[in-house]
DNA sequence: TTGCATTTTGCCCCTTTGTGCAGTATAATA
DNA sequence: TATTATACTGCACAAAGGGGCAAAATGCAA
């Protein structure tokens, strides 16, 4: 599908692009002439229909300097990276995700975080350990449809965000720490101001 | 130096904009008038005039389309993004970067991991468990000037990259697991083939 | 050689477009 | 109150710019 350009049809092209760049509008059909020395527009005409038909550019008909450009130089490239918005203090009865809510955001590469609601929590305590999930670490989290058993979630208790191993159990939920010192939190799944945030989908820590 | 625009004159600013993001080219007078039923080519003109003297477009007269935008609209805001190679196999004798050895990139954030010459590694086996980190993980190590007593180092014996903490004992390095079912390593400092990658400054996991 | 696409000249026509001039209305400001 | 910036209407004009027609030179492929 691609036809090759000629020479001449390349080096109008190549002009045209620098036009746009330079001066933020496309050059006229006399301007071009002016360029190369062609004397006539029509000179200039033929090449520019020559572009239109291999797919280059695409002109408003009568209208001046209309000329678009269809291929874009350099695409820009589809970013790797999410911003992902870290969730600073949690404030009762609000989205998480409040912009109330949230402390910053962080670029974070798509192969180790997919997904698009992703959010990162910064962990205090020790309560996770025994998971590798140290006071201080970042973890990202990730809204689901349904949790399993022995996902890592982040419960929401009123204004009180928390890193626990989820356990149903006939209608409560067990938050189960993954460490020995502490005991397990068992709370009603219908408590006023209780959610499930997300599970835990990735750690980060700075050593 | 910053002279406020009107309402309406940002308006037609952003008009134009959106224009020339759109079509590549801007509005003549008459259309930007069309777009808001100004009837009078000389009502848009006293507002392009007003936005050429408050330095928002620059015209060149008598031209067609001529419209400059001053102050482009989103300065590409400097990445706060950094590449960092995935070190895979370590072949050696070869430098831990080459080519050769590099698996891949991928994007981090800079307020995760500052530095320009980090690298990141993923780990094999259960060694180091006890530090938090786990077979799969993700570390990210950066090489150091001078490495420390308990620092978490990235050890390259041969064509093996080990992760242990660091004890310097009299000539010799000591690389200490963080389980207690391995032992340490010692080994000479003038090992052929053994060398200090990094240190180890971060580290991911997905869960 | 013939045929065809490309590139170019030259001329003319007509639309698009920027500009000039004369005025009106309004709000903010001195 | 007078002044100034802003935001228009309406009209006329000339330059800029796009398009059409006729014709020719060049290079390449069949």
């Amino acid at each position: 599908m691609k036809k090759a350009l000629t020479e001449r049809q390349q080096a109008v092209l190549d002009f045209i692009r620098r036009q746009v760049q330079q001066k933020g509008y496309p050059p006229s059909i006399r301007e071009i002439g002016l360029e190369f020395g062609i004397r006539s527009t029509n000179g200039v005409r033929t090449i520019l229909e020559a572009l239109e038909r291999k797919g280059e550019i695409s002109r408003a008909p009568r209208l001046s300097r209309s000329i678009e450009l269809v291929k874009q130089p350099a695409a820009p490239v589809r970013p790797t990276v999410t911003r992902i918005p870290i969730v600073g203090r949690v404030a009762a009865g609000m989205p998480l995700l409040a912009e109330h809510n949230v402390d910053g955001t962080l670029s974070m590469d798509r192969d180790l975080v997919s997904g698009e609601s992703t959010f990162a929590l910064r962990i205090k305590g020790d309560s996770m350990v025994g998971a590798g999930i140290f006071d201080g670490d970042l973890v990202f989290a990730r809204p689901q449809g349904d949790y399993r058993r022995g996902d890592i979630v982040v419960a929401v208790i009123g204004d009180e965000a928390t890193v626990k191993y989820y356990h149903p159990e006939n209608g409560n939920i067990r938050l189960e720490p993954a460490n020995r010192f502490f005991g397990p939190l068992v709370v009603d799944r219908a408590t006023p101001g209780f959610y499930l945030a997300g599970k835990v989908v990735g750690v980060f820590r700075k050593v």
